[in-house]
RNA sequence: GGGCGAUUAGCUCAGUUGGUUAGAGCACCUGCUUUACACGCAGGGAGUCGGGGGUUCGAGUCCCUCAUCGCCCA
C-alpha cells in the first residue's frame, strides 16, 4: 500500500468492479422488504452541478446503508428531458449559428434537441459514476422513453375520463421570449426599479376628473373600466359615471369592486381585464368586455392602433410621452416593485388571456394532504409538512400545456369536420364522434413536471403491470432538494395516489442548497459555480461527498470550501494509513490472523476500544435510523482518529514490539474492519480497497463476504458495554494529558523523562497495572506507587491533582514555588466555583425531588470526585506553605 | 401582507424528546525528521450560545418579543 491514498488510482477500478459484479441490483431473492429509492432525474440541459452531487451523496449513503443491511435494494437511475429548460438552452445553441427554430421547423427543431440529450444523458450517466453512485443502471429511464411516455398519456386520458383535465380560456403567464404559457411556480418575482405613473382620467361628461395610479401605462390601451373600492367615501359618488380613455379614445364606465386597495396608489384602478390577472376577476364580476392589446410576442397587436407592433417597453415611453404632452401625467414616482420573471430565460411575464389545458387540483390534493395528515407520509425535517399543507390547502388548478415543441406532445385530437376532441391513448385513425379521419393533434406539449410526477411509478413499469412494479411501490424514500418539494414532490404524491390507489413513498427527506464561500447561491450566470468532477479530480470522490454530508443537516442550506474538501481527504488518509500499519503488522507475522468477534478478553485496552466500538456501533445505528447522517459521520470519524488511531493503535505498539505477550492484532483487525463496514455508505471507494488489503492479510472463514459493498452493516451488539473499563481508561488519559501539558507548559520536552511518585487511595492497582502505559505515555519513571491519599511532599517537587491520583514529579531545582503555589491556587478556585454551583444544586430540595434520580446521581458523584481533588490540592497547599 | 429559517470560538458549522464546567473542522500560538500518516503528532489560547422578557429545580435547546440577514408564499 502506498503511503498516501490515492483516489485516482482506485476509484475506477472499483465500481466498475461492483458494477461488474452485478451488486447495485437488488437482491429479488431475499424475502426481506425491499429498499426503493428512486433518483431525482437530473435534466439534460447540462452537467452535473454541486446541487446534483449532494443530492447523489446522500441517497448513495443511505441506499448502500440499506443495502448492507441485508435490505434488496433498489435505487433507479434517470434523466429528465425537462421541455422548457432544455428547449431554451438549444435556442441558444442555435442562435450562435444564426438560426431560430422557426427556420428549422418542428422535426428539424427535435431531432437537434435529441443530439443534444444524447451528448448530455451520456455525460451525466458518467458523471453519476464517477461520484460512486450505486444504482441499478438496467432499470435507468428517461423521461421520453416508451415506458414513461405511455404513462403520461395513460394518466391525461384517464384524468380527462374522469373530468380533471378541461381545456380553458383563463388569464395565464405568458413568457413571450419562449412564447408559453407557464405555471405559477415556473414564475419568479424579484424586486425591480419602476415608476409609479398619477394619471388623469377625465370624466366623460367634462365634469372633472380621476386621477388612477399605474406602473405600466402601455396597458391603458386596454382599460375597459376604472374601479375604485365601493366603501371609498372619496369616489362611492363617481360610481356609474363614464371615463373619457386618454389616448384610445374610448368611453369606460367606472365600476365598484372590493379588490381595490384604497390605500394603494390613489385608490382608483385603472381596470386591464386582458393583462393582469386581478383586473381579470374584477373585469368577470363585472362584465367588462376584455380588449388584448399584447401579442403572444411582447409587442403591442392591432387593438393598441397606432401604436402597434411596438416592443410593449418602448410603447410605455410613447404612451408617457403623448400623456405628459397631453397633460395628463401627474406624477411619476420611482418605487421599488416585484415582477414575475421567466424561471429559465428570465424575460418579465405578460399576463396574457389564452386557450390552455389545465388539471383540476383539489379531488387530487385531499388524499395528498390526508396521507401527511395521518403520517402516512413523514416529510424529514419536520417544519416543512406545514409548507406542504400551506400550498396543497391553497391549491389552484394546474395549467399543464406548453408552447413548446420539446416534450410529451398533448393526447388530444381535434376533429376538422366536427370540431370534436378525442382523447385517447394510442394515436386515433378516426373522430370517436363522427368517425371522420381528418384529426389534428394538439400542437401543445405537457408541462416537465406532469412527466416527472409520475416517475415513482412509470419507472417500475407503470402503466404495465410488471415485476418491478409488484415488487418496489411504493417506494421508501424520496429524497430531493426543498426548493422543488412543490414542483415534484408533492405532485408525485397526489399522481402516485391517483394513479395507483397508495402513496408512492413513506418518507420524503429534504437537503438544503449548495452555497458558495459567501453564502450566495452557486449559479452558471454569477460564475461561482464549483465543478464537482474537479473536485473529485482534485481531492477524491470520497472525499467530495464526506465533505458535503458530514456534520450537516436534513432541510438547511451548506456552504462549500476548500477547507472541508481538504479535512475530508485528510480523513481518508487518516484512515488508510492506520490501516495501512494494521495490515503491515498483520503481513510481518508468520502465522496467520483470524477474523472472528474476540471474546473473553482480559487485556484493559482491548476491552476499552471493544466496548468504545459497540457504543459507536450503537449510536450510529440510532442516527441512522433517526436520519442524522452528518451526525453519525462525526461520531464514527471522531472514533477512527480521536480513539482507534490516537490512543488505541498507539496504546498497541509497545505489545507489537515484545514477543510472548498477548498479541493485539486480532483486536486491531477486528475493529479496524468493523469500522470499514460502518464507514462505507460515507466513504465508499477507499473503505471498499482497504478492505480487500485487509481480507487479503487475513484468514477469513468461508462464508465471508467478498465484498464491503454486500457485507452486513454492523448492528447494535448484544454484548454487554464495560463502563468501568472506559471509566478507567478515561482516567488514564486525563492523567497522561495531564502530564503532558504540564511539561508543555514547564517547556519540557514530551520525550524528556522525569522521576514521578503517585499517590492513589482507590485506583493504586489500576495504576500498578498500568505503570508501563503511564512510562511510555506521559514520558515517566515511576519510583512509588502508594495507596495512600497524599505523599509528603519533597524538596524540587511539584505535583498533578488528577482523578486517576496525585502525580510528584520531580523537576529538581527548576521549580519556581511561587509558580506552583498559582498554579494550583487558580486550579483550586475553579474547583471550588464547580462545587459550590453542585453544592447548591444538591441542596435544592426542588431540584433532588423533581430531577429523575440518574441526574441527581450524577451529580452527586461529580461532588464526591471534586471533593475529593480539592482536599488534595489544599492540602498540598499546606505544606507547600 | 403571511409564513419559514439563520444568528453558537477569528471563519464555516454540529449540538433531535431541557440535565457535566457548550463541541468539531479550518485558522492561530508553542514544541516535534516519535519507521501508519507533515493530508501528520503532542500541547495551548479563544464563546455572558443576536438583544430583552418568561416557563422550569435546571434553557444554546421550550414560550413571548425585538433586531439583523436570507428564503418561500401572496
Amino acid at each position: 500500500m502506498s503511503r498516501a491514498y490515492s483516489p485516482a488510482d482506485t476509484e475506477s477500478r472499483i465500481y466498475k468492479f461492483w458494477e461488474d459484479s452485478g451488486y447495485f441490483k437488488p437482491d429479488t431473492s431475499s424475502n426481506k422488504p425491499p429498499f426503493v429509492m428512486i433518483m431525482p432525474p437530473p435534466n439534460v440541459t447540462g452537467e452535473l452541478h454541486m446541487g446534483h452531487a449532494l443530492t447523489v451523496a446522500i441517497e448513495d449513503m443511505i441506499v448502500r446503508w440499506h443495502r448492507m443491511k441485508g435490505e434488496p435494494t433498489l435505487y433507479l437511475p434517470g434523466t429528465d428531458h425537462a421541455g422548457i429548460a432544455t428547449q431554451v438552452v438549444v435556442e441558444r445553441l442555435l442562435a450562435t449559428e444564426g438560426l431560430n427554430r422557426y427556420q428549422l421547423g418542428r422535426e428539424k427543431f427535435e431531432a437537434r434537441v435529441w443530439d443534444w440529450v444524447e451528448t448530455y444523458g451520456t455525460r451525466i450517466y458518467e458523471q453519476l459514476r464517477r461520484l460512486g453512485t450505486s444504482c441499478d443502471w438496467s432499470r435507468s429511464k428517461f423521461t421520453l422513453d416508451e415506458i414513461p411516455r405511455a404513462a403520461v398519456r395513460k394518466t391525461f386520458v384517464d384524468l380527462y375520463e374522469k373530468g380533471l383535465i378541461y381545456r380553458g380560456e383563463r388569464i395565464a403567464n405568458w413568457c413571450p421570449r419562449c412564447s408559453t404559457a407557464l405555471s405559477d411556480l415556473e414564475v419568479k418575482y424579484k424586486e425591480v426599479n419602476g415608476n409609479l405613473y398619477q394619471l388623469r382620467y377625465p370624466f366623460s361628461d367634462g365634469s372633472g376628473f380621476l386621477v388612477v395610479a399605474t406602473t405600466r401605462p402601455e396597458t391603458m390601451l386596454g382599460d375597459t373600466a376604472v374601479a375604485v373600492n365601493p366603501e371609498d367615501e372619496r369616489f362611492k359618488r363617481y360610481i356609474g359615471k363614464e371615463i373619457k380613455l386618454p389616448v384610445a379614445d374610448r368611453t369606460i364606465p367606472i365600476v365598484a369592486d372590493e379588490a381595490v386597495e384604497m390605500e394603494f396608489g390613489t385608490g382608483a384602478l385603472k381596470v386591464t381585464p386582458a393583462h393582469d390577472p386581478v383586473d381579470f376577476e374584477i373585469g368577470l364580476r363585472n362584465d367588462l368586455p376584455v380588449i388584448t392589446v399584447i401579442g403572444n410576442d411582447g409587442k403591442m397587436n392591432s387593438a393598441a392602433g397606432e401604436f402597434q407592433n411596438l416592443d410593449r417597453f418602448d410603447c410605455r415611453k410613447l404612451i408617457v410621452d403623448q400623456l405628459t404632452a397631453q397633460g395628463l401625467l401627474i406624477e411619476t414616482e420611482s418605487i421599488q416593485h416585484s415582477i414575475g420573471h421567466c424561471d429559465r430565460c428570465d424575460e418579465i411575464i405578460e399576463p396574457l388571456i389564452s386557450k390552455q389545458w389545465y388539471i383540476s387540483m383539489e379531488s387530487l390534493a385531499a388524499p395528498a394532504i390526508k396521507a401527511v395528515k395521518d403520517n402516512q407520509i413523514r416529510i424529514i425535517p419536520e417544519r416543512f409538512t406545514n409548507v406542504y399543507f400551506n400550498w396543497m390547502e391553497n391549491i389552484r388548478d394546474w395549467p399543464v400545456s406548453r408552447q413548446l415543441w420539446w416534450g410529451h406532445q398533448i393526447p388530444v385530437w381535434y376533429c376538422e369536420d366536427c370540431l370534436s376532441e378525442t382523447v385517447t391513448q394510442k394515436d386515433p385513425q378516426t373522430c370517436k364522434s363522427c368517425g371522420s379521419s381528418k384529426l389534428q393533434q394538439d400542437q401543445d406539449v405537457l408541462d416537465t413536471w406532469f412527466s416527472s410526477g409520475l416517475w415513482t411509478h412509470s419507472t417500475l413499469g407503470w402503466p404495465d403491470d410488471t415485476e418491478d412494479l409488484k415488487s418496489f411501490y411504493p417506494g421508501s424514500v424520496m429524497e430531493t432538494g426543498y426548493d422543488i418539494l412543490f414542483f415534484w414532490v408533492a405532485r408525485m404524491i397526489m399522481l402516485g395516489i391517483s394513479n395507483m390507489g397508495q402513496i408512492p413513498f413513506h418518507t420524503v427527506y429534504l437537503h438544503g442548497l449548495v452555497l458558495d464561500t459567501e453564502g450566495v447561491k452557486m449559479s452558471k450566470t454569477k460564475g461561482n459555480v464549483l465543478n464537482p468532477l474537479d473536485l473529485i479530480d482534485e481531492y477524491g470522490a470520497d472525499a467530495v461527498r464526506f465533505a458535503l454530508t458530514t456534520g450537516t443537516s436534513a432541510g438547511n442550506n451548506l456552504r462549500m470550501n476548500e477547507q472541508k474538501l481538504e479535512s475530508s481527504r485528510n480523513f481518508a488518509n487518516k484512515l488508510w494509513n492506520a490501516s495501512r500499519f494494521v495490515i503491515s503488522n498483520i503481513n510481518k507475522r508468520e502465522d496467520s490472523i483470524k477474523i472472528i468477534k474476540p471474546e473473553n478478553i482480559s487485556n484493559r485496552h482491548d476491552k476499552w476500544i471493544l466496548s468504545r466500538l459497540d457504543q459507536l456501533t450503537t449510536n450510529v445505528n440510532r442516527l441512522m435510523g433517526d436520519f442524522q447522517f452528518g451526525e453519525a459521520q462525526t461520531h464514527i470519524h471522531d472514533f477512527l482518529w480521536n480513539e482507534y488511531c490516537d490512543w488505541y493503535i498507539e496504546l498497541t505498539k509497545d505489545r507489537l514490539r515484545t514477543q510472548n505477550v498477548d498479541s493485539p492484532l486480532s483486536i486491531l483487525a477486528y475493529v479496524l474492519e468493523q469500522t470499514l463496514r460502518l464507514l462505507h455508505p460515507f466513504l465508499p471507494f477507499v473503505t471498499e480497497e482497504i478492505w480487500a488489503n485487509l481480507c487479503k492479510s487475513l484468514d477469513t472463514p468461508k462464508d465471508w463476504p467478498d465484498s464491503l459493498i454486500t457485507a452486513n452493516y454492523p448492528v447494535n451488539p448484544e454484548t454487554t458495554i464495560d463502563e468501568s473499563t472506559i471509566m478507567e481508561m478515561g482516567k488514564l488519559i486525563d492523567f497522561i494529558r495531564a502530564i503532558r501539558n504540564m511539561k508543555s507548559e514547564l517547556n519540557i520536552q514530551q520525550r524528556q523523562t522525569i522521576e514521578c511518585r503517585i499517590a492513589s487511595e482507590v485506583e493504586s492497582s489500576l495504576v500498578e497495572s498500568e505503570k508501563a502505559t503511564l512510562e511510555n505515555f506521559a514520558g515517566l519513571a515511576i519510583s512509588e506507587i502508594s495507596n495512600s491519599t497524599l505523599l509528603q511532599m519533597k524538596n524540587g517537587e511539584i505535583s498533578i491533582v488528577e482523578n486517576l491520583g496525585t502525580a510528584y514529579i520531580t523537576l529538581g531545582e527548576s521549580v519556581d514555588l511561587s509558580h506552583e503555589l498559582e498554579r494550583l491556587r487558580t486550579e483550586r478556585d475553579e474547583l471550588s466555583k464547580y462545587i459550590s454551583s453542585l453544592n447548591a444544586r444538591l441542596s435544592n430540595q426542588s431540584f433532588v425531588d423533581k430531577a429523575p434520580e440518574e441526574v441527581v446521581e450524577k451529580e452527586k458523584e461529580r461532588l464526591k470526585r471534586s471533593n475529593d481533588r480539592e482536599t488534595r490540592i489544599n492540602e498540598i497547599l499546606q505544606t507547600l506553605n
